[in-house]
Parts: C-alpha cells; structure tokens; sequence
DNA sequence: CCGCGGCGTTGACCTATATCAACAACGTCG
DNA sequence: CGACGTTGTTGATATAGGTCAACGCCGCGG
C-alpha cells in the first residue's frame, strides 16, 4: 500500500469498508465530495480492534463519539431496571451505532463485539460542527438517524404482531438482504449470534428459535447446520411474512 | 392580546404551547435565544386544525415538513404489506412527528388526530439550512431524535420481554409522566385512544386490555371508568413493572 | 322515543409459545 | 486425548393471551 498520511489512509479504509454505501446509505461520507471526504477524515480515528466479547460502549456512559462499523459484528442490548436485557440491534459493516445516546448524553445499551471487530470512531461534536459546514454531511447523517427510527417501527411491528416463524422468517430477509448489498451471497451466510441472541431480539426463548429452524429446515426453506444458514427458498420465505395476518 | 405581525404571534403561541419544554425538551424552540426563536419563527407555519379522524400525513407521501403538536393528541400507524397495522406511537401537545420520513423522503405511517387537533409545521428543508446557522437547534433537533430512538427501545423492550399487565402498566406511567411534565395531573387523565388502539401499540388485543383494566381496578391500582383513568396507587403500579421479570 | 353502530366487558375455550428437562454436538483447555 | 462448559435440539407439559361469542352501555340520527 503507498504510504498515504493517517487521516488519508482512513478514508480510504471507510470507502473500502463502505464501498456499497452508495447503495445502502449507511456510512457517513456516502455522498460527500473529495473535500469534504477530507474533512470527515480529520476527524475520525480508528478505535483499537474489539475482540469477540468485548464492549465498544456500555450503558450509562457518557457519549463521546458515534461509532461506525468497518469490521466485524456488534449487538446493542438495552437493560431493564430489574435485570432483564434485550438485543436491540445487530450492526454490521458500515452501519452506526451510538446514537441513542445524545438524546441524554449517556449511552442507553451496551454495544458488544460479537466477533472480532473493527470499528471507527466519530467524536460527537466534531461531528455537529464539520456537519454544519457541509450540508450533505448533515443531511446524510440526518438520513441516518431517521432509518434507524423506521428501522425500529419495523421491529415493533414483528414484535407486535408477527407469530415466531414470522419474526425468524422477517429476520433472516432481513440479513439476506443486509449482505447482499455488501456484496456477500444473499443466501448462504454465518449467524454471528447465538439462539438465545436471536430469540432475545425477536422476543422469543431460544428453544422457540431452534423449534422454528428445524421447521423452517423440514419444509425446505433453509437448510440450518449450526450457525450456518443456506436459504433454499427465499419467496416462500417471504410469502410466510405477508400472508399470515390476511 | 395585543397586535404582533404573525410570525411574532407563532413564536409565543410555540412557547405557550412548549411552555415546559425546558422540562420534557421535546419541543424545538427550547434552549434559542430571542434571535433564533425569531428566525425559527420565520419558517414554521400553522397548520389547518385537524378534526378527530384526520390525517396528518400518510404512509407513502413524500416529506415536506415535521410538525409538533400545538395541541391534541395523535397516532402514528405503521403499515404491514398484508394489511396488518400497528400503532407506533401516540404524540401529544410539544411532541414532533414525521422524522420516520427523512431517510427515505417518504413518510412510512400514517399520523392521524384522535382529537381535534392544531399542529405547526416546519418545512424540512427550511430546518436543516437553519439547524446550520443555530448550533443550538441543530443540536437540540438530533436530540429529538435520538430520543424517539430511545423511546422505540423502551417499546421494544416492553414488547419482547414483557407480560400484558406489566405493558398496560408501563403505557398508563408513561403517559402519567407525559401529563405530568405539561402541567396536569400524572394521577387523573382521559384516555384519547381506543381499547383496541391501546392494544395495537401494546402487541395485545383490546380483550387483554380490557381485562387488564379490570383486574387493576379490582387491585385498587385504578380506577377505570371508560376512557377516564384515575391511578390510585402509582408505586404498585411502577413495582409491578421491575418485579416480574426478576 | 327508539333503533343502530361503535365501543367496552366478560366468559368459555383454544393455541402458540414458554417452561422444564434430558441429551447431543462442539470447542476449549488441561 | 478427555473432560467440561457452552450452545443447540427435542420432547412433554403448562399457561398467557388469543379467539369467538354474547351482551351491556352510550351517543347519534331518524
């Protein structure tokens, strides 16, 4: 590699890590001219490499910095006063996290590597000010915090009213989809996340999740073999989710 | 009340309406100074009042402004492809609707008045030229909407891990603290929404709710008396919601 | 005044999912 | 290599909430 300065060589790294941004929109300099690329790159660092099980953040502390994925996989869990934890959120290559936190200040979830991760770090106030002076900044990472919002309709949505096949089915489009537009196959993936991870995200036990891909596996939808999934029929995968509640 | 130009008149009908925003800081005026509120004055608009029943905006229309409810009450509907749909939200005097819309420039559910209501609308774009002038309201913006990320994660959480009653319990405190911080009584309010509007939001039927209410009144947590609500014993209420799961 | 439609309540019954329990597969570390 | 902890699978049973149905209340329009 030709011996660019840092601030350079990061930005080459997040076009790299977000290389289909201009598809799915999720990084930050989606959209930004050379210049304006520049500036974005002064202020972003890249943050020590998470290990498998690490914390990017935890609850309560106090927000410094919005956190893109480069590498890896993370999950954010939110706590409940009286213990119970619930999985929010999986984030993967190229999408944020840690904008939960500038409602209070303090992040509300805990951000977990869930494999080895790689992730950049964008100093929250750095950030309001570079965006005020680039428009398309701003209104890219306006964009950003208003998908995370119909992101989230789409979950309560499935935690309101989808029956268990449902929520899995809707779950696994979901990252199909996710990896497909990064380029990897959309129908044969590896589940970073444990049956208990999944479960806790779609509000099910993990024995209901494991009952739900036997079923899946038995009717010739997917073919599961631990955490690797091969989806064998992905349009009546879909037909699960819009017919049910007709 | 003495003859200022309109846009003047705006400004102190957005802080009488917002008058505890310092409080809930829901609302955008809070944190200006005289210069911004004016300039922020020139840009928002009064909205035609909206009768009971009326859309606010529609699922599928495209973005031109978020509003903030003057005063009112209203819903926003998520929609399911098969016709499935689910409330998401209920939005109150001070609170702003229509940021769901900003990643895709579509509004992804409908907002419609459960009471006649009267709502200022900011034009988008307006806002984000002027969100770079006024830090302060820049800011304040990414506040509001990180804090309906947050609010979404408490309704995950509710929907995934909890127990019909500990969710009807958890929406009746929710709301108690929302009258409370505008000024009225967090013990004795009017419901705006159905049964079945309840249960949507909730992921339960309007059967559940309706028995749920019950079984609280025979508990002595509240009284219940069609859509007015009176709490009777609001620490067994907030205990019944930590308890359970541990 | 009466009848009708929307809303709410309550009961009886049903079913999807949780719970409990046993065991199998896999990875890790001695 | 073998033992152990973690993760996943499967079965039997329990239960919270859904479904279906009847009925009461209330406001509205004729």
């Amino acid at each position: 590699m030709p011996s660019y300065p840092l601030h350079q060589l990061n930005v080459v790294r997040l076009r790299a890590a977000c290389s289909s941004c201009s598809v799915h929109e999720l990084c930050l300099p989606a959209g930004l001219d050379e210049d304006g690329l520049a500036q974005l790159d002064r202020i972003v660092s890249r943050k020590r490499p998470l290990k498998r099980g690490e914390y990017l953040y935890r609850a309560g502390s106090t927000l410094q910095s919005l956190y893109a994925v480069r590498t890896g996989f993370l999950k954010s869990c939110v706590l409940h006063d009286d213990g119970r934890e619930q999985v929010a959120g999986f984030h993967m290559t190229g999408e944020m996290l840690g904008m939960d936190a500038i409602g209070s200040g303090r992040h509300i979830c805990d951000a977990i590597a869930l494999e080895d991760s790689d992730v950049c770090e964008i100093p929250y106030n750095e950030l309001e000010q570079l965006s005020r002076k680039i428009p398309a900044l701003q209104h890219h990472f306006h964009r950003i915090m208003s998908r995370e919002i119909t992101r989230d309709y789409g979950v309560m949505l499935l935690l309101g009213s989808m029956r268990a096949e449902e929520r899995l089915a809707a779950f696994l489009l979901n990252l199909s989809q996710r990896f497909a537009s990064r380029g990897y196959s959309p129908t044969r993936f590896h589940l970073r996340m444990t049956r208990e991870e999944i479960g806790s995200y779609l509000g099910l036990k993990l024995e209901t999740i494991s009952r739900a891909f036997s079923q899946f596996q038995s009717d010739g939808l997917v073919t599961v073999r631990n955490k690797s999934i091969e989806i064998e029929d992905i349009a009546r995968l879909r037909a699960l989710i819009s017919h049910c509640g007709a």
